[in-house]
DNA sequence: CTGTTAGCGCATTCAT
DNA sequence: ATGAATGCGCTAACAG
């Protein structure tokens, strides 16, 4: 059995009330009492339950972050920027992996919820009603990363502007000179990295009477290095060649770029590409990548910010946090040659 | 105020008692109340307290997780393996963060024990005494990851033959003609990347004869590209050059690359590069990177699955498993060209 | 200053 | 089959 704060008080001749007042430092104790107390807890090495104080406090201390993996920079990222804030602000972090699945997500909802989480973080892909309901009725602070929240107004959102960004990126491509552009995009479930830089990719087509092209457009599921690769390779099958690419994040343009080297096609000579999210990848490839640059550990850190505020005060609020973007123009990118 | 069984039984016209039955289908209820109280449950929105039961069962469902740094893909790796297993044995992950701090890892480890963690997995480089104490008398079961337990017989310990690996690495450069052979390694207070890799770099040395030379040896205190660029600064201002260097990663093995990108120094051509880990960026970089795979993923696997056997059998038990690793060439090495 | 007591939310005896 | 009562480990209000 594990030792409780009666063996102590037991150990130590007097009541549970003064072992807990000494511990806590929460009322005046007498020197001698309090000397013969620490000595009870040394030598039972007791250690207060945590699991009792939360059920008293109603406190847990504890915040819930979901995201869909972990392998992504962008999501461990997030995590260490979460972490950190957590930690420096005494709360410790529940981690849960959802693997994209909905039905996985909310399970996970509800299981912060009976673990009594203070706060919520998710950095999710997916969405669906029942995400909205619950996060309607949760009873504590949350925050939502990576995607608007919608019409809830209890919710922070904590994000990036993805469609201006993508739209900054297909800008610069037509500045070059450019205007065959195709793009390998995400799925249409993902709002942010899906939808939203594929509508920014349109927005430059059209300031710039570029007429889209059907053909010229991947859309893939994943965002792994194989879906650049096979998405590239459904474009090069397009009678016209596009001159540039611009590719919903990194892993994507990396895959492009090594089926293009299999293929003979020369980046930037024959095709210039465009990645998102500028992780260590980009720099390190041959040739290095032009890329839009974010910073998922700020993200994480506006993000636990905002949560730790409104667990402080004890009620939810609706900010919504937009952080900054820049494009990095490296080597894949040059004027068409043409 | 959060609502409770109580709340639920009066709606229902009931006692707690008999909600908590229907609720844990732990004794048979009658038909007529078991709808009511399902009724008033969906009214009231109610969810079981966990900190309530955990206190009661003595049983929280917690495992906590100590990893350095997530960033690098070997711990968020670890970190995906241990929490798909934790999730679907139905237990949570409390995840920290350390960086590298031991004092922050102590602290955490007490943290873990107040809380009531029901296992413990720690995937950390440091090692202290007082680390050694704490998993002596820790009450839950415990897997360390990564390095030995030294002579705890009552910790699991899930690792790879760092020694062995690093030797067949060096041995498959003396092979291929190699006799100037240098390594960039990692501190020395990091047992498993710094201390047993560069023995087995000279383990290979002295089976092949060949006297180990000062100059050659990069120490680093960090295993990012940066630590790379600079061990390979130091080891070619060195009079004789070595014709192949072993790094004690693949950051590492990349930031050595872009030194001598820099220099105009050819890999494999006039120096060969063998890493380790084979993290994704092996693949990518150009000329991809000959380097020692093993699998962080399968890693923490095996390490929740030790715990939660243990965990299950409510007993703490002290076993070892040692993972595979494997050599694989890829273009950074070639017979020296002299 | 110190001890006794009443819960925190729930599961589980023990009665009925 | 159901309800009342006890207690998990601890804190806080109440007495002394």
């Amino acid at each position: 059995m594990s030792v409780t704060i009666r063996d102590v008080a037991k150990r130590a001749g007097v009541s549970i009330a003064t072992v807990s007042r000494v511990l806590n430092q929460s009322k005046p104790v007498s020197e001698s009492l309090r000397k013969k107390i620490m000595k009870a807890v040394e030598e039972t090495g007791y250690r207060p339950n945590a699991v009792a104080r939360s059920l008293i406090h109603k406190r847990t201390g504890l915040v819930g972050v979901i995201i869909p993996e972990i392998y992504n920079p962008y999501f461990s990222g997030l995590v260490q920027g979460i972490e950190s804030i957590a930690q420096q602000s005494g709360y410790s972090v529940m981690l849960a992996v959802s693997g994209k699945s909905v039905e996985q997500e909310l399970e996970m909802l509800q299981i912060f919820q009976t673990r009594q989480m203070e706060g919520v973080i998710l950095a999710s892909s997916r969405w669906s009603r029942e995400h909205r309901r619950w996060f309607t009725q949760a009873p504590m602070p949350c925050v939502i990363i990576g995607r608007p929240a919608g019409s809830l107004s209890s919710v922070c959102t904590a994000i990036i502007d993805n469609r201006k960004a993508a739209y900054e990126a297909v800008r610069y491509l037509i500045q070059l000179g450019h205007r065959r552009i195709g793009m390998i995009r995400g799925p249409k479930w993902d709002r942010a990295s899906g939808e939203e830089r594929y509508a920014g990719y349109r927005d430059a087509l059209r300031e710039a009477d570029i007429p889209p092209r059907r053909q010229w457009v991947a859309v893939r599921e994943e965002f792994q290095v194989i879906d650049g690769y096979q998405g590239m390779k459904q474009i090069a099958a397009a009678k016209e060649k596009p001159t540039a690419v611009f590719c919903a994040c990194d892993r994507i343009a990396v895959g492009a770029m090594q089926y293009l080297e299999e293929q003979g096609v020369s980046v930037p000579g024959d095709l210039s590409i465009v990645g998102f999210d500028d992780e260590e990848l980009a720099r390190i490839v041959t040739p290095s990548l032009t890329t839009v640059r974010h910073q998922p550990f700020e993200m994480g850190v506006q993000a636990a910010t905002m949560l730790t505020e409104q667990m402080l005060n004890q009620q939810k609020m609706g900010k919504e946090a937009v952080l900054p973007h820049q494009l990095v123009v490296r080597n894949s990118t040059a004027p068409p040659s043409e």
